[in-house]
DNA sequence: CCTGAAATTGAAAGTCGATTTCATTTGGCC
DNA sequence: GGCCAAATGAAATCGACTTTCAATTTCAGG
């Protein structure tokens, strides 16, 4: 690894030994706090900002992408050259991968009708995954009349 | 539209009115900022929060949705129920829909594989369209050897 | 082993869009 | 008309990045 840095201008540092090590140990769907967490319990002196910076150059130097399934938070995969898309559970915000190879030859020829040149594909199903929808019919089922948990049926102004 | 609102519980106000209108005048992928431009054309004292509150609003009685690109901006499309993706354009930031009715039905067996209850499918492909692929072939043609304007060869800490 | 330029780091400050607060002003049903 | 919840506008706040800056460290070359 510093190797490989090395050759691309890079210097090794312990932090960053730290960090490259800590992320593809957590796998993939990473996040700055997630990795920042994990860094901390092995080096309580690590700043956010060198979390940050180190989760950029591990993508810059092609080993990571960045996920963004528009939730408000960055995750980062792992590279890996089969092409996946994501079931983002809305509930408790996991990723799971599934694989689109099957349909990338789709989207490249909308993209070429479109004259459009493709970089990247982009495919992802919302919706709730089987843990939370247990956890949620067991929440419901306990609260009889209950307090609402669910769909916002808040009046008007109760926007969020 | 008045009755519409007032069934759900919403009253009507001028500005309401004004936002509502612009918003389906400006048709797809509008944001807070291109509405609040549009609107403050007709009515220079509508605030900002009015705006962002009222397309909101128009999300929640089922009129439009939010679409997020990952590019940091929300934008509201009118809610159609032909299920659409989107060729996003890296460079411009512009939008394009296309069609995918044939692709949710393979989406919907992908979710079900995985004991997941889809909510919604999100298909995007992300490249450049042909509008900047020509000024770009222009403008690297015009500067010769040139100040390069494109992969960031940037060295060390050139994070960006 | 030394050196010095360049890269890296950590803390703090800055960005920027989204969201909320709060005092005030309506809208619409009696 | 009068009431009261809903709506508005300005300003403050939030939160996830992203940058700044002074101090520290790395490592290619002597």
């Amino acid at each position: 690894m510093r190797e490989f840095l090395r050759t691309k201008g890079f210097k090794m540092t312990p932090q960053r030994e730290l960090i490259f090590r800590a992320f593809f140990e957590l796998g993939d769907h990473v996040t700055v706090d997630g990795l920042y967490e994990k860094v901390r319990q092995q080096d309580r002196s690590i700043g956010y900002s060198t979390v940050w910076r180190n989760l950029k150059l591990i993508c810059k130097v092609g080993l990571a992408e960045e996920v963004n399934v528009g939730d408000g938070v960055t995750r980062y995969d792992r590279v890996t050259h089969i092409p996946h898309g994501h079931l983002y559970c809305q509930d408790c915000r996991s990723l799971t991968e599934f694989n689109i190879e099957e349909l990338v030859g789709v989207l490249a020829t909308v993209a070429e009708g479109h004259d459009f040149h493709a970089e990247s594909f982009k495919i992802e199903i919302h919706g709730y995954c089987q843990d939370c929808r247990a956890k949620r019919r067991k929440r419901t089922m306990a609260s009889a009349v209950s307090t609402n948990n669910e769909p916002d049926q808040s009046g008007p102004d109760g926007l969020r």
